[in-house]
DNA sequence: TTGATTTCTTAACCTAGATCAAGGGTACAA
DNA sequence: TTGTACCCTTGATCTAGGTTAAGAAATCAA
């Protein structure tokens, strides 16, 4: 079988042990959509619907403050995770903007919906504790880097992780991602 | 009854719902520990080998970098936990220190005793998923802002929560958790 | 009570990265 | 195929916060 929906199970399958029966209630909580490039999935004021699995393509959640820059806080590719939890779970107003990078292709799943799918498969608490509890770890790294490293460190970093995303995004948006400017990001790459 | 130890459960029971059999279990897992000012429970290339939970006192996460200087990225009171969860998960060599700021009292568990724990009551599965959850968005708050506000914005947004880690603590680590020297945090107060 | 340590403040100077401004390249829409 | 928007680069200048240094104040151990 080769859906695209069974890349999440995969995903899911890599931390928590699941039964076909479970499978099948997962891929059944999951609504599959399809979205062009630069596609607005969440927009400041509303409340943030869903969490998005990311099938293929690439997503950035960004907001812009009151002078009008943009600040990108986060940069996903496929196979990974995308909302803004804030507002999700609190179901309340979200600050953010979710938007698509690429013409990309998402399974969402609405709170209730999650909810539901807790309490029918409760592997998926434990999934997402795992989840959550990397996400955390990495959030903590990425602010150590952030306070205590210079923006070249951050950007050399990110090259050897050797992640293609360098080359799929507009420099603008990495720069951003790193908290600097994209003139600053365009003389650090010059150096080398 | 009013043990310290309840203390834990009151805060557990904020997020889940406890049965006494529960409650027994969990108080069960952790063990009390006191310690004077200053001491360590954890360094660098030490496994991280306990979740802790401060009951009294108050505790801080750093590390020293190549040139010398501390960098101090959590800094926790009383009700809350604190941990390196990255070298707890993977049970590998940690990077940081954690020091009591004060004399504490603290209850901890350990990995092993944790997992066994989540098998006896499911729910703290659901527990530790939404306490990261919120940890993981208040990182996130933090890396923003420290990568878009001033430092003296992130001081005043601190004064503004009136956490009394304010009083409790040396500024000189409010200022290296700020992300600042302790020369530009006395200049900031100086100001108002 | 007293010296020793730690913490806080202030001042002079320095630097990484921001800001402002302008020109060239590239990609897609018509 | 051309024009329009976006993207990247480069240079000149500016500034928040770092660095260095030194003294004052507070805290602590004996």
């Amino acid at each position: 079988m080769n859906f695209p929906e069974h890349k999440l199970i995969y995903y899911i399958q890599k931390w928590v042990d699941l039964s076909e029966a479970d499978a099948a209630s997962i891929l059944a909580a999951f609504e599959p959509i399809a979205v062009k490039k630069k596609t607005q999935l969440l927009a400041p004021q509303e409340v943030c619907r869903y969490v998005y699995f990311i099938t293929s393509g690439s997503m950035r959640s960004y907001h812009i403050d009151q002078k009008g820059t943009e600040h990108i806080y986060q940069l996903r590719l496929e196979n990974s995770w995308i909302s803004d939890l804030e507002s999700f779970f609190s179901q309340k107003p979200s600050k953010y903007y979710i938007e698509s990078m690429e013409d990309s292709t998402l399974l969402r799943i609405s709170f209730d919906r999650l909810e539901m799918l807790y309490a029918e498969v409760p592997k998926m608490e434990r999934y997402f504790r795992i989840l959550f509890q990397k996400a955390y770890i990495n959030a903590l790294q990425r602010l150590n880097s952030t306070m205590w490293d210079s923006a070249e460190e951050r950007y050399q970093d990110m090259v050897k992780e050797n992640c293609d995303i360098l080359q799929r995004v507009p420099q603008t948006y990495i720069a951003s991602y790193l908290g600097i400017t994209p003139e600053s990001l365009s003389r650090i790459r010059k150096k080398k």
